[in-house]
DNA sequence: ATCTGAACCGACTTACTGGTCGGTTAAATG
DNA sequence: CATTTAACCGACCAGTAAGTCGGTTCAGAT
């Protein structure tokens, strides 16, 4: 069993030096020799774990990014407070560059979305796959906070997650070179506010 | 001088033909050849007005989409009116998937953006640069509105500018597929609910 | 008629990259 | 010790795409 050991561990590796690679200069401007040259593999390793490239991305979609998402922007969703203020640490969160060398995985969605849309459907439908997962536990989360009375009766919930999702998605392209405090604080304000214009309007006249 | 004429249309030709295919299928996506046959040209007639593929795209962004941005997104904005509903309509309108057979231009800057961000640093100034400029009219715009009393004085213009840069690239990432009625519906009613909270309050108490 | 040069042609070179394949190493097994 | 096989090596192949270059066409100047 120590050879499915050392398997395991060569793939895994293969896997975490993939998206750190592929997420720092892209999937389609990443050869996999530049990939095997960081870990001292070669190529005849590299086929032995995966069929295809594509393959070996998917891998790594299914199980890293896709794990970082849940972790980041959908578990914390799982709360009975007011969801709003929830939301709006979950993104900060996210936002947040990656402690040290860590990466932003907070970006990593919008960019391969983006850079498989014309180019690769299968990849493309892993990703949108995530979004869409996304999208209904944020629908489910305000939904909820429109019965706890934290959110007005009046609010499209479908509507307020697409544009929740839409301008997180595009804080990628304004924060392009590493981490902008400044972009990044504009966002949060502006996205309370909004979510000010959401809460129930407070019974008066 | 009927040579430099006919050079002049065929650059026309080859910038034309080149942003649509490259909006469409991506930079990197695209070999010259695709292009190229689809206009009936050679390597040889291509190399004769451009020298490399980088400085070609580079025309293409400084004629053409420099342009479409202006026509868009930055000359609506001149108005002496309550500008929060000329920048959704402005939006709206950019968000459209054009006329018939034409191009979604709203989508090219957040796909080109993304796509040359870690691939390309001179193209990637040039496209920041019209996010920059874009930025400032809003700014510019904002401030005045709130001169006129359209805007509450509370309101911090450059948040909310990066606000709706942000929230507009994105939805590049959930509109992919064409044209999405439902989408676009959703994010101009959440633009018209975010931007009713920075009108000054009616005096009342 | 001749000449010049801009516009254009297309085969070729060069560089890169995904993928293949025969061979090697070494751990496990009998 | 012999055999098997997972893990791995790296030279090689095939496809692709940017860029080159010697040659051709033809409008207009001399």
């Amino acid at each position: 069993m120590e050879t499915t050991l050392k398997s395991r561990e060569t793939m895994h590796r293969l896997c975490g030096k993939g998206l750190e690679i592929f997420n720092e200069k892209g999937y389609y401007n990443t050869s996999l020799d530049d990939i095997l040259k960081q870990l001292s593999l070669s190529k005849g390793a590299f086929y032995h774990h995966f069929k295809s490239k594509e393959d070996y991305f998917i891998s790594i979609v299914q199980n890293l990014i896709v794990q970082k998402v849940y972790a980041l922007l959908i578990e914390p969703l799982n709360t009975e407070e007011n969801p709003l203020p929830i939301i709006v640490e979950s993104l900060e969160n996210a936002l947040e560059p990656g402690k040290k060398n860590e990466m932003a995985y907070g970006f990593m969605l919008n960019d391969f979305l983006t850079e498989f849309n014309k180019r690769n459907e299968e990849i493309s439908g892993y990703l949108k796959d995530i979004l869409n997962v996304w999208e209904v536990n944020l629908v489910s989360v305000l939904k909820k906070g429109k019965l706890d009375g934290y959110i007005a009766r009046h609010v499209d919930c479908e509507g307020v997650a697409t544009y929740i999702i839409a301008s997180y998605l595009g804080m990628r392209s304004l924060m392009m070179d590493s981490s902008n405090r400044q972009l990044k604080y504009q966002y949060v304000q502006q996205l309370k506010h909004y979510f000010k214009s959401l809460e129930p309007q407070p019974v008066m006249a």
